[in-house]
DNA sequence: GGATATTGTTCAAAAAACGAACAATAGATG
DNA sequence: CATCTATTGTTCGTTTTTTGAACAATATCC
């Protein structure tokens, strides 16, 4: 039951259900692959005419390609259908404090290649550099006229409409346009999104598989240096008004709980970020040194993959602070449970590694203060562990809107 | 950029675009009538040919009606037209604890009459009684005909699509089933929803004007005896897998805060409630005493508009627990900012009586946590004040289908 | 009184789904 | 081996809809 926005509304035009049919057909084809016109009419509950017309359509656009004839039981065989992902691609761009990853991906998410180098701050400058890897790495694949598209993630606040970063603390950006730039230097559309956005865009766009389709409203959280959380409802990502949506790791534990980078205190970031277990471990604040020099990299060489290593290897300690992150991970996800019901929750990030220890305390934190049986039941589930689940979302930004419904009404 | 639901899709019939087209013509009709057909054509980007036929179809419907010739500098005059609300009618019922309120509204909310009694909790008898004052109202109105259904909203947790009442620990019902017992009883549909978020659906449908109609995504905060919440994201309410979406009252503002109705410590509810007001006022936890004896009313006589009279009197311990409790709303009301960053945030309740003595307080604890200062100046609004906020929701419940957008793709 | 401007209707053309018929294909059956 | 049956995919006339242009009605301006 959605209300028409007067004030940006979609006039359907006579090609506007032919547009929807396709899409439709589309994602069927793409769920369903390698799936018939015969069986593709049945399950859109069309004629197979309408189909054959949409499958014609979609070939001749070049989104799906005939294959293989399958087998039948009795009568005409049928001919196979397929999504074209393979040869139509996307570059994929990580920037990172340490380092910026170029990954060339196909439309499916696969990765054809992967490159870094160290970030550059200066914006102009990695501009120039970046579209000078870019150039070098589609003239030899040789695949100048399949690249679709650029999808950069920074670690930062974002304004994807008009692709301006807003606030990117850990790179030192603020307020800089890289969108217009990056395309005029490479002549491809540019997309730009936050990192934690970006990864939960890649599990709605690029994910495959009965359980993750079925999921039309999750929130992604990803622990690591800081809490990034990606919200989507009803299939779509939610942005909110001022770009910051999703932030949920700024809200309070604590009131009057440990400082947090942002110079709030009691963020449930400030508990579970991994600076905050290894705090907790070694005794001491060290998330107190970064807000006054974000740049100035963590570099402590002691992780907390380090910290489950030892907690696995029998260090009480170790297993303490682990453990601890676990409660208040588990108490912070009851909010989400409470606050936007979704039908799953995916957690990322290094402490996920070690779910088999954690997993208990998690679920038993959650129930602890989620509404009802039933909300506390959400199922949580660690993200597929994809090398690279950032740059799969920076390539999802150049394909998704190949698959996304039209906007209508 | 949405994903279309493979599993539940809606496939454009050759109807699909003039539904669609119909329906934006009826709400641009409703935003700005009276206004001509050649006006709707402009607005919509439509000729003038398919606007006259879009407004045919929609007066066969009954939806809106011919009125008067306008003026115009030079030619032709137009012909204006109107939404039919004044003889449509809808049923609105409030189930509270102390009372039931009943009222016959029509389709832009107008009050038409308005009957209470008390309420009823066993649910054949309360069906019974509530029927039979549905039909006594019906005839003696001389409206059976015009009413196209009832409104029922209840405070408790709801499963809007199958009409049962999970919870309503209040009224002291789990797990029934009110829709289908009344509709059968009445012979009208009946939609049941929680009160809390009824009052967003007010909001979203019946609220009129140049602001409300602009704002796509709101939360409507309902501070009373519990804190209710509205979450509505793109037009569109969020209800949650388990049907418990947006429940930011039972967020923690302090993990170790004060106790709290639902049974946890520090929910924000348990900060802001009127109960947690006139505790810190008295200087004793009153809310102690609630969940033992859901059903028993605090029927303390001094509630928390008596204190905001004694707080304008000078009383200065009336004005430290209001200014408080306008704190800790503040707090809160910055969590919503950073996770829905909403257009506008509504508030309603006795509290907002006292806007003008609280609304400093409110605004720098939200900047004091909000992530951006963009965000920090998200606009809060007192709702409206009409008097039946709850009343008009379950009104809204009714109208809404009428002007909603079409389900497709 | 004619020019002009505006509203609302009408009508042919293009585009889309719908429904039914038809061709193609291949196993089942006698 | 001929025929029946089931299935896939195409074709075609029908209905519904937008589109664009023409046209009638109405009223003001000069």
């Amino acid at each position: 039951m959605r209300k028409i926005n007067t004030r940006d509304f979609h006039v359907a035009t006579r090609t506007t259900s032919r547009e929807i049919n396709r899409r439709i057909a589309l994602n069927l084809i793409r769920e369903h692959q390698p799936i018939s016109r015969a069986d593709l009419a049945r399950r859109m509950n069309v004629t197979r005419g309408v189909a054959s017309v949409l499958v014609q359509e979609l070939i001749g656009q070049g989104l799906i390609y005939e294959g293989a004839t399958g087998e039948a039981a009795r009568g005409r065989k049928p001919t196979f259908l397929h999504i074209r992902t393979q040869d139509r691609l996307a570059i994929a761009v990580d920037v990172r404090f340490s380092k910026t990853y170029l990954m060339l991906s196909d439309f499916s998410g696969r990765q054809l290649s992967l490159e870094s180098y160290d970030t550059i701050f200066t914006i102009p400058e990695f501009i120039r550099g970046l579209a000078t890897r870019v150039r070098r790495l589609l003239k030899t694949k040789g695949i100048q006229g399949s690249c679709e598209g650029i999808g950069v993630v920074v670690p930062g606040m974002v304004d994807q409409r008009t692709g301006r970063i807003l606030n990117a603390p850990t790179l030192g950006w603020r307020e800089v346009d890289i969108r217009d730039s990056l395309a005029a230097a490479t002549g491809l559309p540019v997309q730009v999104e936050n990192s934690g956005r970006a990864c939960s865009l890649a599990h709605l766009w690029l994910e495959r598989g009965e359980t993750a389709s079925a999921m039309q409203s999750f929130v992604y959280v990803n622990v690591s240096d800081g809490v990034g959380v990606g919200m989507v409802i009803g299939g779509e990502l939610v942005r909110g008004h001022n770009h910051i949506a999703g932030e949920f790791g700024h809200m309070p534990l604590s009131l009057d709980g440990p400082p947090c980078m942002c110079g709030m205190t009691g963020c449930w970031e400030a508990y579970i970020s991994n600076l905050a277990t290894l705090s907790r471990y070694f005794g001491r604040n060290l998330s107190k040194l970064s807000p006054k020099s974000p740049r100035e990299h963590p570099s402590s060489s002691f992780t907390v993959l380090d910290l489950i290593t030892r907690a696995r290897g029998g260090d009480g300690k170790a297993t303490a602070a682990i453990q601890a992150t676990a409660r208040f991970l588990g108490l912070g996800l009851a909010t989400i449970v409470n606050v936007v019901n979704p039908d799953c929750i995916y957690l990322a990030g290094e402490i996920t590694t070690a779910w088999d220890l954690i997993e208990n305390t998690v679920r038993e934190a959650l129930g602890e203060r989620a509404l009802t049986t039933a909300a506390a039941r959400t199922p949580l589930r660690v993200s597929a562990t994809h090398e690279y689940p950032r740059l799969r979302g920076a390539a999802a930004l150049i394909a998704a809107p190949t698959f996304a419904a039209p906007r209508v009404a």
